[in-house]
DNA sequence: CCCTGCTATATCGCATTACGATGTACCAGC
DNA sequence: GCTGGTACATCGTAATGCGATATAGCAGGG
């Protein structure tokens, strides 16, 4: 099977989607482009508007509605101070995550002369 | 909340294991204790007797079962060459999950002097 | 002799979450 | 009016971490 893979995304899409959103606004729809242009993070809308709807409820994001040129009015994502709390807390995890996990990947018993 | 947590190990705890079984086999007691060393990984018998069960029957690691001084017989796990396989693919995923989620992080609109 | 505690295994059940499938609405151009 | 891209949303399923719980062997103290 391959569906490891989106077991190791699980709880990494919304630090990324946080992530994208630190530094400025973006609707659904862009957020969407903008992580696929990833080669790891291929989401679809399934993905990304449940999870924006979740945030929004949690308040870690608020959420602004602007016209579109092409189909319905976009909503745009901001970072609230808590998002903005929520995401240092989670990159500090994420950060002591890859160093436990990168000491077990490159522990070896017999070193590299 | 503080489940988020859980949910950034999801799948990177079968990596983690993986990983530590990668050159010399186990008990799983012992990769408890092992894995309970790094800070990011505070694990319980919950999570590791289901997930090695799974390995096994996805032939991912195999058994052998030996004495033990204390307690009930000790089953030591062992990498097969399709988890040697499983583990090379999955190690490849996450760098490039790190890589493309660091390029997120990292990314600074006003960069440091 | 029993009681507590450590080692070592295993199972049940719940909550969370990514995502395929599906549907709706708006607008442009043919 | 039909197609196609933009942009939103929901339902259901599968996978998984983990708290709670059970069991068993051995050691040491009261």
């Amino acid at each position: 099977m391959k569906s490891w893979s989106a077991q190791l995304r699980k709880g990494l899409v919304e630090l990324a989607v946080l992530a994208a959103l630190r530094d400025q606004e973006a609707y659904g729809y862009q957020l969407l482009q903008t992580l696929n242009q990833l080669p790891a993070f291929q989401l679809t809308e399934s993905t990304v508007y449940p999870l924006l709807a979740r945030l929004t409820k949690d308040r870690l994001v608020s959420v602004r509605v602007g016209p579109s040129p092409h189909g319905p009015p976009r909503r745009y994502y901001r970072l609230t101070p808590a998002g903005q709390q929520h995401l240092h807390d989670m990159k500090s995890h994420w950060q002591q995550l890859t160093q436990s996990l990168n000491q077990l990947l490159d522990s070896h018993p017999d070193p590299a002369p």
